[in-house]
DNA sequence: ATGAAAGCGCTAACAA
DNA sequence: TTGTTAGCGCTTTCAT
């Protein structure tokens, strides 16, 4: 019997012996099948080489492994077969508990939990009309907070390089920065307003493009770091310097971002704390079934401020 | 019962209409429990959050579901009880096997599993003295491609800067770069053998170091790309061009060293390739007790020739 | 071709 | 305080 208060100190330490010299291990198994509990959880992300989800599940391990939980991963590669596939492996291991990041197209999938009343939260994008709690990134605050940033700096000559907008996450970014540039009273151009894909190449097609132009933006805000990488390429093809005759603002704060020079003003995602709140939240649904609070939890990006972008008026 | 040949195709019917509209599925955890197997690997590495491990974690649970098992992941941070922990929870778990990779130092925990008949397969890193079978990548090897790299292109003037000695990796990029001045009959000199630890700051320095001697180097062999990238701002610093007045090999392939001008040429790991590689042997291991062949895989890398070299003649 | 029963290793409930 | 027993959901064996 598992600790319990009524056996004697002197039984204790015999049985004690006992499991050292036999080396037992308890079957945690068994307990499990006995307990209708497995002390783990899944873990359902995209592409854990997608250098957003490591941090992400590291806090994710950490916090589970503090509370006494361990954790079955599983990439999807955002393939709606294989999240399935995912989530049906998370039921026959009867995990207690889900956290998962599933794409939009997959409705289907969540419901099906939501009807066998699983134990879920899902981290960094949440499926619209789901009902299961979120812990997710402000994409759009923080692109808020990156074009305020350029505002605050006196520029007014703003440019948008915007992600694949039939991604949520670019839309989001799209709207931060607008509603920023509204906020100011400043208005932008449309012409200022270029799409790419979230590609290094992109970056630098966009970038060549909004230089050319004839009244061109003093300041842009690129929707990801690696576009903005290309954007430099492009800057100093034109003989421009950053931040003197350009300031640039990316957001991701991927390790090149400190290394290229200038260093470059981005936008850093709390990714560890958002796999440890996660992880917080799912437990504590599982431990303690009645839910206390059931609402979202929205974590917040930081501008962390290099040498890319100046005010307008410094020289 | 399983898909046993003498069942009735109508009785099979019937059952599976019965499943699917009482969305029955099957309780892995009891069959684990009268199989005395899980489906399960273990998966225990240092930290996910180091860009290397990303890619092997994908390897393994790529591969690992196609062979039909799923994967619970620890990271340890290098952390002796955390590694021993893990292995408890690996035990308690009662997983089929265990793929890890432990820090040298904690070889207790490596013979207590080798003594219990355990399965298991190292990767990255070998405990010494070890019976298991390990799956790694070849340092020494990789290390004299790079340098012999340099020597093709008809540089005599060669300098290495090295990781931290303290660790197995660093010693054994070393002896490649020596290896190979030998096999050239070339002779090196010590002080161009400049010791960093892997960090940007440590490159930055021992390359600052390489250009002050009054014979200085004409190509040096970094043996990680974050110090090849303080090497570059050494060299820039001193008024230097790349490769014009030295050439320069890095080693990991990291993202940056595509991206930074000039492009880096590096050595490139089969990371990807490593974890599959360690799924594929722990698994034949598993589901085939007798071991068809438990010598050590030993993968090698590539190097990824940029912009970052040229020949000593080609001025 | 199908049904019944035993048992995997554990915990909870109960009896002694 | 300790010992005994039932049963978690499955597979296997044996009997029908």
């Amino acid at each position: 019997m598992n600790d319990k208060p009524d056996v004697s100190e002197e039984t204790k330490k015999k049985i004690q012996k006992v499991i050292d010299k036999l080396g037992y291990n308890p079957n945690g198994i068994a307990r499990g099948l006995v307990l209708q509990k497995t002390h783990t959880i899944g873990l359902i992300i995209p592409d854990i080489s997608n250098p957003f989800f490591p941090e992400v599940a590291k806090g994710v391990e950490d916090r589970a492994r503090e509370l006494n939980y361990s954790v079955i991963f599983c990439n999807t590669d955002n393939d709606k077969k294989r999240e399935k596939e995912a989530i049906d492996l998370m039921k026959s291991k009867h995990v207690d508990g889900i956290i998962l990041s599933l794409s939009i197209s997959n409705k289907e999938e969540i419901y099906k939990l939501e009807e066998k009343n699983f134990d879920v939260v899902q981290i960094d994008r949440k499926i619209p009309d789901s009902n299961y709690q979120a812990v997710v990134i402000d994409n759009t605050l923080g692109a808020y907070n990156a074009t305020s940033h350029l505002i605050e700096l006196g520029h007014t000559d703003i440019a948008h390089i915007t992600g694949d907008l039939e991604i949520q996450t670019s839309q989001d970014r799209l709207e931060g920065f607008k509603r920023a540039i509204g906020t100011f009273d400043l208005d932008y151009k449309e012409k200022w307003i270029v799409e790419g894909d979230f590609s290094k190449e992109s970056g630098y097609k966009a970038m060549k493009n909004l230089l050319t132009l004839e009244d061109r933006p003093k300041a842009v805000f690129i929707a990801n770091d690696l576009m903005a990488i290309g954007a430099y390429e492009a800057i100093f093809e034109m003989g421009l310097e950053i931040p003197q005759d350009i300031s640039v603002v990316g957001y991701d704060d991927i390790e090149i971002a400190s290394i290229i020079k200038p260093g470059l003003t981005t936008m850093t995602q709390p990714k560890y704390k958002l796999g440890q709140a996660a992880a917080d939240v799912l437990i504590s649904k599982i431990d303690n079934k009645r839910n206390i609070n059931d609402e979202d939890i929205i974590l917040n990006p930081k501008l962390i401020i290099r040498d890319s972008t100046r005010g307008y008026e410094d020289e």
